[in-house]
DNA sequence: ACCTGAACACCGTTCAAGT
DNA sequence: ACCTGAACACCGTTCAAGT
């Protein structure tokens, strides 16, 4: 068996001094350990360990264990952008369901991460990086509301507005399907998803009583 | 000045070998240092030391730290269920919309108690009655839609399918306002939480094309 | 029954020192 | 520049012992 060729080191060759990548090392690492165990049981100890370093050697890429874990929600939000712009695709109301799909799809796919990035670990105004990246994100949605309304198949409301509706609902969907809340009832995320999306497009149809022909 | 006469001593009587409510307490005191600096900064030691008792006397109401935020969001819940059964009153479509309305309220009222409730605190089913508080919330809820659903002023699907719906909305709602996403971007809690609820009338109205007459 | 005090096995973080 | 190892000030939890 040959060891796996990752294109990175995980662990540091014993001896050698720098360990390469160590920034990388560390998030992948995180990453790991909250997907597997959720964001509570995070140690940087066990992370140093597990990487053959020291416990304090985080502390060069790192200011503390918060910013570690912003940094998590910022690749976080960009992995969720690249998703929804994928499922938006060139666009159209059939592809704003498949977005609002993806949404909810990815949060129950990397429920930890999601917990990381709404569970309020980042307080404030800190990494200006992230903010980027969390409103990169949004400003997806709203394009693609944008892009609805001019083609007659949303109300015109306050593009805004309506985009910070959309995204509770689907937040909302997100949250109550990591926290088991769903699946406790009997029913299933999917169901209950193709549900509010179709909820969700009656209740932001333009109101044309008189379409004009 | 005389001391305050609240109803329960906060802090023992040196000397006096009980505390009186201790468990009551506990749970009082848990809930104050969460509301005021967050539930990550909670330590058992603290909520010890402020009551005038050993930082083992808990262990003797409390099986762990888990069991004491389990009480706390089990509270939150059965204020939650008082408060939108308040706000529902009588029922009709205007109390559905204060309930909704209410439940907002409630989470940017009470922000870090909303987090333990739904912050996945509570793992798997521990707690035969914080399950029960819990889904007393959501039954309250239900009956709503259910009324509405008679009274022919809301869609006649699944009562429980537009429980989850509707709760996903203002669930959602809440975690964006409760994370400062919402003012963030220079629009009100309020009247977001308007809109939403506008919307999801739109959307959750009877599909009477032709209504009979 | 209820509370105490010492002890255990952990944390995150700092800092002088090494390479 | 980057990493180390010891140390500091914390945690939650246990347990024998007291009343």
């Amino acid at each position: 068996m040959s060891p796996s060729k990752a294109a990175r080191p995980l662990r540091k060759r014993p001896g050698h001094y720098h360990h390469g990548d160590l920034r990388r090392a560390l998030l992948q690492e995180a990453v790991r350990v909250i997907q597997a165990q959720g964001v509570e049981t995070l140690t940087l100890r066990a992370v140093g360990e597990r990487l053959g370093v020291s416990r304090t050697a985080l502390y060069r890429h790192f200011a503390d264990k918060a910013a570690l874990l912003t940094a998590v929600a910022r690749e976080g939000f960009r992995v969720l952008r690249l998703e929804l712009l994928a499922a938006w695709g060139t666009g159209g109301l059939d592809q704003f369901q498949a977005m609002g799909a993806a949404y909810v799809h990815f949060a129950v796919e990397h429920p930890s991460h999601y917990r990381v990035m709404f569970g309020g670990f980042v307080k404030g105004e800190p990494d200006p990086e992230f903010a980027e990246e969390a409103s990169g994100a949004f400003q997806a949605l709203v394009d693609a509301i944008v892009f609805l309304q001019k083609a007659g198949d949303m109300r015109t409301d306050d593009p805004m507005q309506l985009a910070q509706y959309i995204w509770a609902v689907v937040h909302g969907v997100a949250m109550l399907a990591i926290d088991g809340q769903i699946e406790h009832q009997g029913a299933t995320v999917d169901e209950l998803t193709r549900f509010a999306l179709e909820r969700l497009r009656t209740g932001t149809a333009p109101d044309e009583v008189t379409r004009p022909v």
